[in-house]
DNA sequence: TCCTTATCTGACCGTATGGTCAAGGTAAGG
DNA sequence: CCTTACCTTGACCATACGGTCAGATAAGGA
């Protein structure tokens, strides 16, 4: 929450020099984090222009600068979140088997779900309201990226290094275990009685790899 | 969406005979059950009153009179969804053993999540938001369930009934993995090409129960 | 230094929303 | 019947929200 300790109000950023472009950059970024975080906590309908721009310090209008509609903000937000989702993949392909591959995907999604729970929120919630802004990405992106590792699934099992198993439904499990804790992390802490230790990640992580790979038959 | 036949505009639904009490419980259920398909569909802050009013079948200002406020009828939603959540849990207490215990909590959830997408999706939703309204559930009703389940898996475990995994995040994982299927129901049937016929349901029930179960040791 | 262009911002606007109210109906009990 | 309490509803209100705009301010090039 606390801001860098460069500047008491970040009103007008120009102590020493600052590129147009180098602004621009950090504006938006700033814009987005704030965004972010709203949409998270209030979901679409409950955010308003208005506490985003309170959050990056700057007046409304100037979002409308930057990003002409609530929705075009959103659309940012959510593209940004997806690039993120896919990127947790590419541990997936280099992988020679599933004890290795969905292991270290397991890691990623759960790295993912620790560092960045705000935008598996926006996600999720993008998602549970029937997908208005991503529909497409859903349809092209996902849909591919989903078939070609169920292929890879299917080929491991194939080849005998892993249980029968469906792969979709793998899939949809990884998902769901590890997003849960993102998605979900207000509830898990409070049944924790506090947030989660380093200790506690590791043991979320082991778990859900344990009983994943055990109940693929890998190890 | 479409109505009952047995009336064209339920404006007066006084057919016949109706007691206060009957048309008092019909009209709020009609209501809740408008309100949980608005919330699910658009969250609290995208609902509006209007919307759910009007499929309800009912003037907006009618809706105040049974609800003071969007709030109160958020909350009666949410109220209702929790205790669905909990009754599941029937099923689980009976069970002499994890296979039996632990499948037979699958199963149930399972349903929930098809027969109740709805609910499930408010419920996450609430949930995601910091549970602004159910909170005081979290720390007691739902907290004294998990704890009483979690010292049942303790058990089978000392009793080498299953392998020694960690009980809560055993928890989290079958509320992840099961209603997984209600609130990203959207992005499965995407990614399914159509929504989940019986066999898929089926796959879907059977797929988790395997990959859990054995991943925690029981055949 | 001056001029063009990009960035910033307070004030403003139309609309949609949650909520209110008073007047009009309708069932039940006496 | 007639009274009473409950229910229904159209019209209305205050507010908050997304979005606009004209004018101010500063950067970068000539």
């Amino acid at each position: 929450m606390k801001d860098t300790p460069e500047g008491e109000r970040p009103k007008n950023r120009r102590q020493s020099s600052a590129t147009r472009a180098e602004t621009r950059r950090a504006t938006e970024a700033a814009i987005l984090q704030a965004a972010e975080t709203v949409f998270a906590e209030a979901g679409f309908g409950g955010a308003t222009m208005q506490l985003i721009a309170d959050m990056a310090g700057l007046p409304k209008a100037n979002l409308h600068y930057y990003f002409a509609t609530k929705e075009a903000l959103y659309r940012a937000v959510v593209e940004r979140i997806f690039q993120i989702w896919l990127q947790a993949a590419d541990v997936f392909d280099a992988a020679s088997g599933p004890a290795e591959g969905l292991g270290a995907y397991i890691d990623a999604k759960m790295e993912i779900s620790r560092r960045y729970p705000n935008g598996s929120k926006v996600w999720a919630s993008e998602v549970m309201h029937g997908a208005p802004v991503i529909q497409d990405y859903l349809e092209t992106t996902l849909r591919d990226w989903t078939r070609g590792r169920a292929a890879v699934i299917r080929r491991w099992i194939a080849e005998g290094k892993m249980a029968d198993v469906n792969p979709e439904h793998l899939l949809y499990m990884l998902w769901a275990s590890t997003q849960h804790y993102a998605d979900f992390g207000h509830q898990i802490e409070v049944l924790n009685g506090q947030p989660l230790s380093d200790a506690d990640w590791e043991a979320a992580k082991r778990s859900v790899k344990d009983i994943v790979l055990r109940g693929i038959g890998v190890h």
